[in-house]
DNA sequence: TCATTTTAGTTGACTTCGCAACTTATTCGG
DNA sequence: CCGAATAAGTTGCGAAGTCAACTAAAATGA
């Protein structure tokens, strides 16, 4: 880990992202989920039963990822797609047993990834890291709805 | 922008990801300079001459990656690569005429989207910032490099 | 009401990326 | 000095991701 040079904060959150990529798929794989699907995942233990549209916004992909992740999902079979009733477009994504089964070990290696990040970051300067990712996220989501709508 | 749900720094670190991905695809498609290429050619407006390995490590991508990234740079017209003298198996990249043409563009386009980011957060929290970003990345590094060799 | 517009989801084409297998060149131990 | 190990680069493959074009359903408005 030599990283000379001009550092960003882009270069930076470049670099964690890939890695934090090569984590998951690793420690992911025996569960047969892949490191584009675990924030579906995640997000449906959260809260079960949303649209593809509303994992889409929060997430932040595009509608396309979300229907092929959910389709793996399913295929893997720890998520249904079910059609909406009073409209028709919708589909809602709720989870199988099989989920449940391993929630516990999908959280503790979400999590341990974060356990490791942060190891030797005092409590305060991670919340005030959050915040402040928050509020580059914030400015960028606006600078790119404003500037490609 | 709603982000509600569990927020994580890994969730956060790859939202903003994508975001840096839309935003340099976009700025620098007139250049012919893909997202994926940027900051190849940043390391070398930095240091000319740099071999692909080194590349290949201060990036931290996979050398396919660098391979390909630097296939395209020559085939733009921005980058030459050169067989080294003394060791037959590195090549080193240098950058062509085109490259200096476009360079005050380029790093408009690539600083204006660090500047979009930090709107609105003092220097001061911008410089802890990348302190903890970077702190967060030798972790990372640490325990990639021991777990997975 | 009904034609137009908007919305949710799907699919195809393309880029970016990592892993594994391979080639070629260099280094190292005996 | 030579065979084995290591190093740099390339290529094939598959996953993740975006964009654009499409379908079908719903909302809008004249």
């Amino acid at each position: 880990m030599q990283l000379q040079g001009r550092i960003t904060v882009g270069r930076l959150i470049a670099i964690l992202h890939r890695m934090a990529n090569m984590y998951l798929s690793k420690e992911l794989k025996d569960l047969s989920i892949g490191a584009g699907q675990y924030i579906f995942l995640a997000e449906l233990f959260d809260q079960e039963g949303q649209s593809q549209d509303e994992l889409t916004k929060k997430i932040f992909v595009d509608k396309a990822n979300s229907a092929r992740a959910l389709g793996k999902l399913e295929d893997a079979g720890y998520v249904r797609r079910v059609g909406d009733d009073k409209d028709k477009r919708i589909k809602r994504a709720f989870l199988e047993p099989a989920a449940r089964e391993v929630e516990e070990d999908f959280w503790r290696i979400v999590t341990g990834w974060s356990d490791i990040l942060t190891r030797g970051v005092p409590k305060q300067r991670q919340e005030q890291l959050i915040d402040d990712l928050r509020t580059m996220l914030e400015n960028a989501g606006e600078y790119l709805s404003k500037n490609q709508p």
